[in-house]
DNA sequence: GATAAAATTGAGCAATCATTCAAATTTATC
DNA sequence: GATAAATTTGAATGATTGCTCAATTTTATC
């Protein structure tokens, strides 16, 4: 591999891996066989098994893409925002739009696999963990700059903020997975936004 | 059946379909075989399948029973305190409490089918889709109750109230399901308990 | 264009999947 | 306690699971 992998081989792997992630997504782990696998990447399954090693090992890498595409995301509207804590909730209104996109699944495939995985897939289950870590540092990355710039109270936990955020994404996600109307996400999303918007400080307070 | 069926038929039935349950909470549909489920119920594949018509038929029936379960729990919390909102507020600062104690999975059950759950289970799908219903009902009337006796403001709309707290509970046991201890989720219900009773009108207030 | 190295193929593997059913056993009825 | 009915048994079924590897094809090097 390495040395030898070609500007076209490389550019498979990833149209392969990109193809991967949408069939995990979709699917779940154990619902996606390799039939399934070797339909959707058009590879039979000594190639599959050259490039990912595994089954786990292709699951392992759609993940940990999953997440790199996920933060690249919250970056991009969070640099469209003046402060954090406009971002965060630009972020989550843009959640209420999730039922209208044609996607695998409304689910965050990191919580489709915390909920689905078991013992049996430990290595993947621990790469969920972590993923899963590095979106709720991010989260509690912007209510410390909040705190810093005077946009949120510098008494309160940016933990403790970080998680409830996390939570409430798992939760609105998991709800646009149920059979409901567009609206009903979009309002669910903004009154979560809303919540997280009270937390600015009032500057023209008079104490 | 039917006729037939002694007490300890039902009993045997009833004390089946619970190891069923702890089983499929723990480890889901698809990964749960029909080898786990002879060794749980300590019956052999013609027994199970005279009983319950299925492997998706068990499935089906653990689901009703976990939700009945659950509505039962959610009445026995409202029940004992004063007002809906107090209720609530109860309801989730209880589950605070869940990484604390020894059962199949931190995560609802049919939040986990509901996101396990592919085409080929239709019928099991629907029946989460249903029994999400049946509880966001209930959260919906409670909201519904508290403004009738003035507890909240009436022009909020409770649909939208209900919703909002599903999402909540789906996201705070989504959440408790990752590796993080025990202080974390009880602020993290701490928390969303700390907004719904925000909601409660201020008697005191002057207006 | 010959030679070597790398990548792909796909038939086939043992293991496991959910399910069936004739036979054996237990339970109910008189 | 004999007879009938209901229930349980567990070996066997065909399909599918993730995966291997000798053979073949493609690609790279000179």
């Amino acid at each position: 591999m390495g040395h030898s992998m070609s500007r076209s081989a490389l550019y498979n792997r990833q149209d392969a891996l990109d193809r991967a992630l949408q069939l995990f997504w979709q699917k779940g782990f154990h619902a996606t066989s390799l039939k399934d696998i070797e339909q959707a990447l058009d590879m039979r399954p000594g190639s599959i098994y050259a490039a990912f090693g595994s089954k786990d090992g292709l699951f392992q890498e759609a993940l940990e893409y999953y997440a790199r595409l996920g933060l690249t995301e919250l970056e991009r509207v969070l640099s469209h925002h003046q402060t954090p804590l406009s971002g965060l909730a630009a972020y989550i209104r843009q959640l209420g739009g999730i039922r209208d996109k044609a996607l695998p699944s409304r689910a965050c495939m990191l919580v489709k696999s915390l909920l689905e995985l078991g013992a049996r897939e430990q290595a993947a289950l621990e790469k969920v963990e972590l993923l899963l870590v590095g979106m709720e540092t991010r989260f509690i990355e912007c209510f410390k700059k909040a705190q810093q710039i005077g946009e949120i109270d510098s008494q309160l936990d940016a933990v403790r903020l970080g998680r409830r955020l996390q939570a409430e994404v798992m939760g609105l996600r998991a709800f646009a997975q149920r059979d409901v109307d567009s609206a009903a996400i979009h309002n669910l999303a903004e009154d979560m936004a809303s919540s997280i918007e009270a937390l600015r400080l009032d500057h023209s307070a008079k104490a």
